[in-house]
DNA sequence: GAGTTTGAAACT
DNA sequence: CAGTTTCAAACTC
């Protein structure tokens, strides 16, 4: 490894002018949003995403702010029971990190179970190579029907967000 | 806390 | 690729 990991100043430097956009426009409107915000995870392309967190974030966790800045899979814990927390169901799993203090069961996403987890994640991004970068980008948009985008179910509201035309959503009151 | 609703992910 | 099912978070009571 030939590449020093960035260290925190350096991450948050990093932000596109998008983010910097999004995480500016959060906190007037996102009632939820703790200042902690402003640090994205580093999926970089430079980083393989293969590659796993430091182990003691099993320990760290649980004691996270809520990340409300993916656009989806805002809870820092799951609580998955039948995904094995090695499908993008899971919050940790979407995030690349560890479960850890989590409510979960028969949880693969550990570890101990890297092997497993390793070729989870390899098939994930072998269907969708955009899969990980793609759960950090909340102007994605939403394809919500029934809320009206005015509840947390959808990503745009759920990130602060007002829905745009890159949304699918329907009968959408989040302008 | 239990049950329902919701939308994304996974499956067929 | 479209429709259906499964899943877990958000929400309601």
């Amino acid at each position: 490894m030939d590449v020093d990991p960035p260290s925190e100043e350096q991450k948050s430097s990093q932000q596109s002018p998008f983010q910097v956009f999004c995480l500016n426009s959060l906190s007037p409107i996102n009632p939820f949003s703790p200042p902690q915000f402003a640090q994205p995870m580093d999926i970089s392309p430079s980083v393989s995403p293969f590659q796993a967190p430091a182990p003691e974030s099993t320990q760290s966790v649980s004691t996270l702010p809520q990340r409300m800045d993916l656009g989806i899979m805002k809870t820092t814990t799951c609580k998955c029971k039948k995904s094995q927390c090695l499908k993008m169901y899971c919050c940790c799993f979407v995030r690349q990190e560890y479960c850890g203090g989590c409510g979960c069961m028969d949880c693969l996403n550990t570890k101990a179970t890297e092997t497993q987890r390793r070729a989870a994640l390899e098939e994930q991004t072998e269907s969708n190579p955009q899969a990980f970068q793609s759960a950090d980008q909340p102007g994605r948009g939403c394809n919500c029907k029934k809320s009206g985008c005015l509840k947390k179910y959808c990503d745009c509201f759920g990130a602060g967000l007002v829905c745009t035309n890159l949304c699918r959503c329907q009968s959408c009151l989040n302008h």
